[in-house]
DNA sequence: ATAACTGTATATACTGTATATACACAAAAA
DNA sequence: TTTTTGTGTATATACAGTATATACAGTTAT
């Protein structure tokens, strides 16, 4: 399972193992009713705790992303796409109404904005 | 001083005071040498502790934002404004960097963000 | 039965955030 | 000059979030 975790970092580990594998569930790396890592085999690899691992599938559990079985399993739920999408889509907005907040107070424009966005997301159409 | 906090919010009130007071600092509402109010009258005003007040001056001072003087007062500093740009420009930048990483994973397009830059900016131009 | 795998629960520790309260210095008022 | 009132500072304390090790309990295949 490809997640990497800095200890360092400010956001929590649990956190952190949350938010890649959900990304990996929307992006469909990760399939409907396919199987987790067991939180034991993922606290070994990521050199963790299982509490730590286990933090983070309860809260995939409560997203809804999730369903655990106690001692069978963590599997990757049936979620509805369109919920998904929807609240990825929030997220996107959340972010750019915030970098909109900071830009008016500093003066930066919104063509340096696009800038940015056209050079961060690539040329592709 | 106009600063609204949450207590409900997941961000610390010191944060939240801290991030407030930088923006009018970055905006000129507050102008260098300008005395900020006294941690204990933004406590009482807040309903806060004067160690919270405190605790986020601290912050303000450590990123240079303002000194403080003991028994005297906190002052808005002299700081360079082209490196207060660059670290807004830098803000702004990881805001939409973020934003792009989610949209790619989502398939959210560009043109969506661009559309929902174009209405969170404002059509100004 | 047993071995090897699942997730769960308990007791514990550390860090960050917040509090009340007592302290020390500065400046203005008496 | 003495007192009062206004500054920021330091100490002791509490609570919540994050993380840990370790013991427990159920499932599955041998």
């Amino acid at each position: 399972m490809n997640i990497i975790i800095s200890n360092s970092s400010n956001i929590p580990i649990y956190e952190q193992i949350k938010e890649q594998i959900k990304s990996k569930i929307i992006s469909n790396e990760l399939k409907a009713g396919e199987m987790l890592p067991s939180i034991r085999s993922l606290a070994k690899d990521l050199r963790i705790s299982v509490i730590t691992t286990k933090n983070a599938y309860e809260g995939l559990e409560k997203e809804g992303y999730v369903e655990t079985i106690a001692a069978k399993g963590t599997y990757v739920a049936n979620k509805n796409v369109e919920i998904i999408r929807e609240e990825q889509l929030q997220k996107v907005e959340n972010l750019i109404d915030t970098a909109v907040s900071i830009a008016k107070i500093s003066k930066i424009s919104k063509e340096e904005m696009q800038s940015m966005l056209d050079i961060l997301y690539g040329e592709e159409k």
